[in-house]
DNA sequence: CTTCTCTAGGTACAGCGTACGTAGAAGCGG
DNA sequence: CCGCTTCTACGTACGCTGTACCTAGAGAAG
């Protein structure tokens, strides 16, 4: 560490040669995989950053994301509600871990087929599946860029993927974005649909309401046009087509 | 208090006639939408469902949507706290006016030009240039389907602009929410970026030296191959671009 | 052995959403 | 007109949150 630059020094005391710099590193990193999981120094760890993340992500899936607090975490695992604070500095690392253990689950194959529409929707597919084991995932990748090692893994095999493309990286790190912006959004809606069948049932009335009150015509004219609710898993593949196809195409519109 | 009230009453099950219906009226909606702003009986509410978005999306504005409580919003309309009652139900009601008010912000021409792309890309812009304005927005409109007045009005747009296609009404509103959730995710990845420099030299750091570990081939080539950090007004059109293709594209694929 | 750094955990605080109860204003039935 | 009813306004209070700060003690480095 190089970087010699004291933030809250007081001006006038100019140099402090000698001054232990240890006892208040100025700055620790903000990102949770720039910080060592072990120093190596004092007595050991009674956890680890994948037990604290799995001790979250089960609370999360039985009781829904608001219900992982720090209090909750340590208690699952036997410790003090302090203690935490040792292995995640703040509670968003504590997200961020969770986040990278769900991306562990993607089971991914070694090497791409080279069928690119097809790999690309056995990936989405494979997404889907884990949102729907992690409802509160989906929350998750959207709120914050997921960047962990397991994250990773998933962008580049998403970019060996699309290799055959021969797009530019860059492109098709935003063909990603896209992507697994879609798949997010779609997982969300489904759930938020399945989570109550009042919400559903009074939003289908009021907006049949709001149809028929004259002031949306469009909307209106769809919902007469529309033909039975239409099967999500229908639904999923044939967006998912679509945004294939939007990343398949060529960038100059053919 | 008289409420003899067992809660678990059948609604509109057979016939009670000379029981009180009204003291606790068993079931509000849990649509904020659904619930009259006014019912015309008591003292006249010294504040407005406007005047309360209004406050709330000012603070949201300076300080963040973390900084909008319950207390705070009260506060900034020189109610007390619990007073904000009346009016929201519940914070997450607040949240929904917040949303609802700012899709009030489009300014969307009476008729589509007929020029779909274009209509698409116009529609775009004008929702970016909103969440710049509000960049807390992004989170909501993904977190919760828009569903106020002015998010219909919205709705009616977007398919009124899109009826060229030819599309049925379903397909529209799935290319809708794939259109929305783009540009949500642009907006949000775009202010994350933005918001801290240091936090964007990490990343850097720590993208790099994840590249650069060779655990990650193609993120490394994808590096490598990059050119300048790209114009993120550029990167917005050309995947804008690609997101019109995909909504435009015929339903079979060619 | 001494020293230093690390971990574990308790206490405490400010702030949150909101349930509940009281006091008073305004419209409606008589 | 009165009185009843229903609304609004708002204070108090509870359980919960994230986390700053402090005290002990474990265990490697010198």
């Amino acid at each position: 560490m190089p970087s010699s630059k004291p933030p809250n020094e007081s001006p006038t005391s100019a140099a402090r040669p000698e001054e232990p710099r240890k006892p208040v590193p100025p700055e620790a990193p903000e990102l949770i995989w720039l910080r060592p999981e072990r120093t190596g120094r004092g007595p050991k760890p009674a956890h680890s950053r994948d037990s604290i993340a799995a001790a979250a992500i089960t609370i999360a899936d039985a009781e829904g994301l608001d219900a992982v607090s720090m209090r909750r975490v340590a208690a699952a695992l036997g410790a003090g509600t302090m203690s935490l604070y040792n292995y995640v500095p703040k509670k968003e690392h504590l997200l961020d871990l969770m986040l990278d253990a769900a991306c562990g689950e993607y089971r991914l194959p070694p090497e791409p087929s080279g069928d690119v529409p097809a790999d690309l929707a056995g990936l989405a597919h494979e997404q889907m599946a884990i949102f729907r084991r992690h409802p509160w995932l989906p929350g998750l990748v959207i709120a914050r860029p997921g960047i962990g090692p397991n994250a990773l893994r998933y962008t580049d095999h998403f970019l060996a993927v699309t290799a055959p493309t021969g797009l530019p990286g860059g492109t098709r790190m935003e063909a990603m974005a896209m992507f697994n912006g879609f798949i997010c959004q779609f997982a969300q809606y489904e759930q938020t649909a399945a989570a109550s069948a009042k919400w559903q049932a009074e939003m289908v009335g009021y907006l049949t309401q709001a149809a028929m009150s004259g002031a949306y015509p469009n909307l209106a004219q769809a919902f007469a046009t529309a033909g039975p609710p239409a099967d999500p898993d229908q639904a999923f593949d044939r967006t998912l087509d679509r945004v294939i196809l939007a990343i398949l195409a060529s960038p100059n519109g053919s």
